[in-house]
DNA sequence: CACTAACCGAGACGGTACGTCACGTCTTTCC
DNA sequence: GGAAAGACGTGACGTACCGTCTCGGTTAGTG
């Protein structure tokens, strides 16, 4: 679990993840770590990440709302330890050595999860534009992630001879997981397995042919 | 300025627009107007809509907290009437005749505005994920015209010969709007005029070579 | 009403009696202030002032605990006002010229409120001994006028020549409401009438008899 | 040290006075002991009892708190067991032969702990008009045995011929330490000598003169 | 020109969530 | 097995805003 954490945390919204003082005392329960982090995925992804109250938590997770301040410095950081999981449980799709085929597939399982995601990530990010260190940790903790996935399979592709180079690998990861985030924002038109295809389609026409 | 609102105000996020019993009584105050709307879109741009308090805007209008639930029924209402002008004032460069150019123009315009408005439209974009209502009026009256704008150039190209039909024009306007947002709220790379060229390129990659 | 306040709210213990601004704005609810007072005085009577709370007082009395706040500086403020009626209440019974009966019948009269008031003014004087200003408010607002009544009795008996000058007004004043509040508190022994009775004789005792 | 505790323990506030399962295990650390004990003392006299806390007083002990909860089973018992010193503090002058000059004698004694023991006496006494438990056991511990003193002093003059038999020996003990703890609470007259001097004479003036 | 209905500012109202503090209980490890 | 350390659930604290309400004081138009 600890693996990721140095990510997570190179910023001031950690939590407070171990003691200090030793080895002194109760130690922490787990149970109550585990409850109210539920709680905060569960409220966040029903509600959205502005709805989220620390209160509401404490409720939801049947827990003292000191012990979420306890060992949480802000509803940010809290949320963002909670909803980590999120990306982790999106998985990801084993490679089959086709990257296009990969790729549509990593597409359609992601898109799989909007409903049940959106409102919890579109509100951090809503809330990113006005606190950069929040907006860190979701970009090292969720979105670079899902950017790096995409990257390491558009790689794997070039070094197959599937895929060109005729555009920055960078550009057009944007382009993916950026037309997905602007549908579901804007709701306009339906991030579905059909969107999934066009994106693969748009990505291997934006590189181009194979170098001969 | 009232052509565009029987679409910006389809939804029952109106503002009052008349008053209904007549015309006794001291009339509206156009400056107290004024003044309410102009510190909804200062603070909306400053703090972001999650942060915009009616009690906010009262002060910073220098009003009594009264007259904005007079005539607007919410927060959404008030700051969706507030903000209609970011769109109009993004305006559009007039075009050329060439539609690669005229794209880059229009991307070069609107990203200049990104530092300015994003904290604005990001936030209202995650209040759109758990308000339907908001939603739809956020999207007739910013995003739809925007898409538009951009659909226009591409029809025109492909009118004039100078763009294929190899994709949807839809996801062609999605691309590129989509990855200039979701770089806004992820912030993991610039959006500048260097964008505006790679995404005019994608375009043009992406519907292919003109039909002989 | 307000004729007594000068002295109870010589303190800084005071209510702030008196908007400062002006005649702005919504006028003070006169429903909430007396719903207010009327549970701290039940509250009071009922718990004992250390026992009460300023959200206890709010939900008893079916108000915002902002209101409490904005009104009263702390709970020792508010009590002290919704107190006063107690001595006010007490009354006095009317004199009939003869020294010895009034004392008789205002002491009969104050016993019978011992068991309404005591767990009030108990608390309120355990909390005088580490707060002067309140000690100092109490005093005047409360003690100082009970023992003002039985110094005017024994003033006029004097007068009248029933009773005699062979002791101290102030101590024999001390003396019995000493005697009364010790009983009070240390419950060893009633408070009755025929409390009243010793008292009234050890008074006259104490007087001695009248010069010649 | 344990003589009077039967006195002092005969009510559920008891301490718990002896381990039940035995002599296994480790023996209670009567250092600990100490240190809770006095830090009580020190506490009560210090901020009144109200203000006295379990948490505090470990703090002050250097002691877990539940070392605390081990041994008494809430504050009051504690407290009271801590407090009883007081009144072994306060002695008995040696009986001279002469009441009036014994009584003297007494209350020039007490007076002179009032400063000291005022916060923490009256503070119980205001806990005893809710709590008729501790009610009882502050009355037998502490009360009742200066009432006896002073009893015991009247009674002996009584039976030398010094004092008359004209009123009540309850009323006049009552009368003694009610005026002093009235002014004590009060605070509207100095508890000193003068004070001593006038209670003696008044107790003579109630009793009258001898039998003949 | 006086009336008068409606607007406007100010601000008190009942609420709700905040983050802090201390409570008394509990659960570890150390001695 | 006692003692310390300290995490736990609980609940009051005082603050900050919320959206509603209720005042006195404007401010046009109409009668």
């Amino acid at each position: 679990v600890s693996r990721n954490w140095s990510r997570l945390l190179r910023g001031t919204l950690s939590c407070k993840v171990a003691r200090v003082t030793g080895t002194l005392g109760r130690p922490r329960s787990q149970e109550a770590r585990r409850a109210i982090l539920d709680a905060a995925v569960r409220l966040t992804m029903r509600d959205g990440y502005q709805a989220v109250t620390i209160k509401g938590v404490a409720e939801e997770a049947g827990v003292g709302r000191q012990t979420i301040y306890r060992w949480w410095t802000t509803k940010a950081a809290l949320v963002l330890e909670a909803i980590r999981d999120l990306a982790e449980r999106a998985g990801r799709p084993a490679p089959t050595g086709d990257a296009v085929h990969d790729l549509r597939a990593l597409l359609r399982a992601s898109f799989r999860l909007v409903p049940t995601a959106a409102p919890a990530i579109t509100g951090m990010m809503a809330e990113s534009t006005h606190d950069a260190e929040f907006a860190a940790v979701l970009q090292d903790g969720l979105l670079a992630p899902r950017r790096a996935i995409v990257r390491e399979i558009l790689e794997a592709g070039q070094a197959r001879g599937q895929l060109g180079r005729g555009a920055s690998l960078d550009l057009a990861v944007d382009l993916v997981w950026g037309t997905m985030w602007y549908r579901v924002l804007s709701r306009h038109a339906p991030v579905d397995e059909r969107l999934a295809e066009e994106l693969a389609d748009a990505v291997v026409a934006l590189l181009g042919p194979p170098d001969a």
